[in-house]
RNA sequence: GGCUCCAUGGUCAAGCGGUUAAGACAUCGCCCUUUCACGGCGGUAACACGGGUUCGAGUCCCGUUGGAGUCACCA
């Protein structure tokens, strides 16, 4: 979700600036790689309606070779690596930056040696006069060393004391001073790939990017990212921190386990992870993605107005970076159901019949396109369902629970339900009604011609009692139908039940009983 | 712990020196409806604390507290 935010405000403030989305994909660390994550990333940009102006692939297909649209390619660092060694070197000759020939073990006992003493080991410009580099070396121990090992590194000479003055366009001025920043490895030699900081600043010149939107986890980093500018003599894009999302409830930020736990969605996609480990998907989970899109702008960035539900292109004309907020927003899920509420509702009815459709197929429904026959229901048929039912849901498959028995005759009703309305015993009457359409569902269940048919049985029988003994009060006749036909109590109301079904004589016989009897 | 960022109701948030401190989600109540929703009306609920500056501070400054991020040959 986070990702797809950043992501999502990167597009719209390119887009408003009529500028180009650009979609890199920074795989410098071989050790992380995850099979299928670039696909998926790709896949939960294009749910979101982000399509990348230029970037690592286009209509499925990965850029490999430089084009008019792609004039950058390849976009992936793993396939840029040969250019980026000489990048580093030329700040090494430049006295930016020196070759380190440490080994991670003699880099972590420093560290727990550290750490024992209760300090923090820091290879800076403290710390590096004492550490094996091409600052303590001489020059032919360096080369020799270069030459015959395979685990050196070349880290930034960051100054002593200097104060690095950067803007941000969210938080204005800060100021760092770099006595305490480290020296961040550069490149290293084990696997021919720099780190984020030497690729990106590289690449960011290179394919001419001007802003930079990113999350907060890097602001600590944007003091090297400042030097690292300085020291190629580039000009450097303007930079946007966002804050995070934070966990619903309690304290961090939000992570895959609070999802699971509370059940929500922190993933745009159905995500199985290599080991198999399966994490919920908004649009799996039901979410319609304008609704996403929408709830994820609205998280951290606010218009300025009363205004909430924005299309894509509404986000693009109202998107300033001035009204994102500074601090962490934590996330709440009962909004985002809100908004998924408020898209299913601005849908037409024959958009939301169409999209139930599937779900009536796996219910065992019957859908016919044009006609029905006795043992299918139109899309018609589905689409006045629908209109009733609409109000009811917050997601397409609560149409089909709210209304399931519009489309199948229930095989049995709860007693439960029943007594709420007859307290001291069920007059024979409505029994008979009540068994009569739980009856008929058994015989021919699963169709909608069915349901209808059991469901004007049994107003039939119930009104017939009404209008002889007058001995029922109106509004336990109207439960009781209620009952007859849903074979529960359901939210339904009688007239919404039978503009469905289409039993518009029946009702027209109750109306005038109503109307005879006052 | 060091460094940096942040701070208005339970949550998202408006406010950019003078307001009865908006609105939305959630919650509660009433109305509509003999059901469930939808809808309508209303309620509970906030400027973290302490100092300044100012005629006047939620708004500006400092401190305290609290929260967040970061301190890797990860991004």
């Amino acid at each position: 979700m986070g990702g797809v935010r950043t992501a999502l405000y990167n597009y719209l403030y390119a887009k408003q600036k009529g500028g180009d989305f650009i979609l890199r994909i920074e795989d410098t660390d071989s050790k992380r790689f995850v099979p299928g994550a670039e696909k998926y990333i790709i896949e939960s940009l294009r749910w979101c309606g982000i399509f990348p102006d230029e970037g690592v692939t286009e209509d499925g297909k990965v850029v490999e070779t430089a084009s008019e649209r792609h004039p950058h390619a390849p976009y992936r660092q793993s396939q840029r690596r040969g250019i980026y060694r000489a990048y580093a070197e030329q700040l090494v000759a430049d006295g930016f930056a020196y070759y380190a020939f440490d080994t991670a073990e003699e880099l972590d006992a420093r560290r727990a040696e550290a750490e024992a003493a209760g300090q923090t080991f820091i290879y800076g410009h403290a710390t590096r006069g004492g550490l094996r580099n091409s600052l303590t070396l001489s020059s032919s121990e360096v080369s020799s060393l270069l030459s015959s090992r395979d685990d050196w590194t070349i880290r930034f000479k960051m100054p002593a004391d200097r104060m690095v003055s950067m803007d941000d366009m969210i938080r204005g001025h800060i100021e760092v001073c770099t006595s305490t920043l480290d020296d961040k490895v550069l490149w290293k030699k084990a696997d021919e790939l720099p780190t984020y900081h030497l690729a990106n600043i590289v690449d960011d010149h290179l394919m001419e990017i001007t802003d930079v939107i990113r999350g907060e986890e890097w602001l600590p980093s944007l003091p090297l990212h400042y030097l690292l500018y300085e020291a190629f003599g580039w000009e450097r894009p303007s930079f946007a921190h966002l804050s995070l999302l934070l966990k619903p409830v309690g304290n961090g930020k939000l992570s895959k386990r609070d999802g699971d736990k509370m059940g929500f969605p922190v993933f745009p996609l159905l995500w199985k992870s290599p080991e198999g480990e399966i994490s919920h998907g908004y649009r799996e989970d039901g979410y319609f993605p304008e609704a996403f899109v929408n709830m994820l702008a609205l998280l951290g960035w606010n218009p300025g107005t009363e205004q909430e539900i924005f299309s894509l292109d509404e986000l693009v004309k109202a998107f300033s970076m001035d009204k994102v907020q500074k601090a962490g927003a934590k996330f709440n899920p009962d909004k985002a159901k809100w908004f998924n509420k408020e898209y299913l509702r601005m849908k037409s009815s024959s958009e939301l019949a169409s999209l139930l459709v599937p779900v009536l197929r796996e219910n065992g429904v019957a859908v016919a396109e044009a006609e029905g026959s006795a043992d299918c229901v139109t899309m018609d048929y589905v689409e006045k369902c629908v209109e009733v039912l609409k109000d009811r849901a917050t997601f397409v498959p609560d149409l089909w629970t709210a209304g399931w028995f519009l489309f199948k005759a229930p095989a049995e009703y709860n007693e439960k339900d029943v007594a709420k309305f007859w307290k001291d015993e069920i007059p024979a009457m409505a029994q008979e009604a009540l068994s009569a359409v739980c009856g008929a569902g058994s015989a021919t269940a699963g169709t909608g011609e069915c349901a209808a048919g059991a469901a004007e049985a049994g107003l039939g029988m119930a009104l017939e009692e009404f209008i002889r003994g007058r001995e029922w009060p109106m509004g336990k006749v109207m439960n009781t139908i209620r009952l007859a036909l849903t074979g529960a109590a359901s939210g339904l109301g009688i007239s919404e039940i039978l503009s469905c079904i289409g039993g518009a004589e029946a009702l027209g016989r109750f109306a005038h009983a109503r109307e005879v009897l006052g």
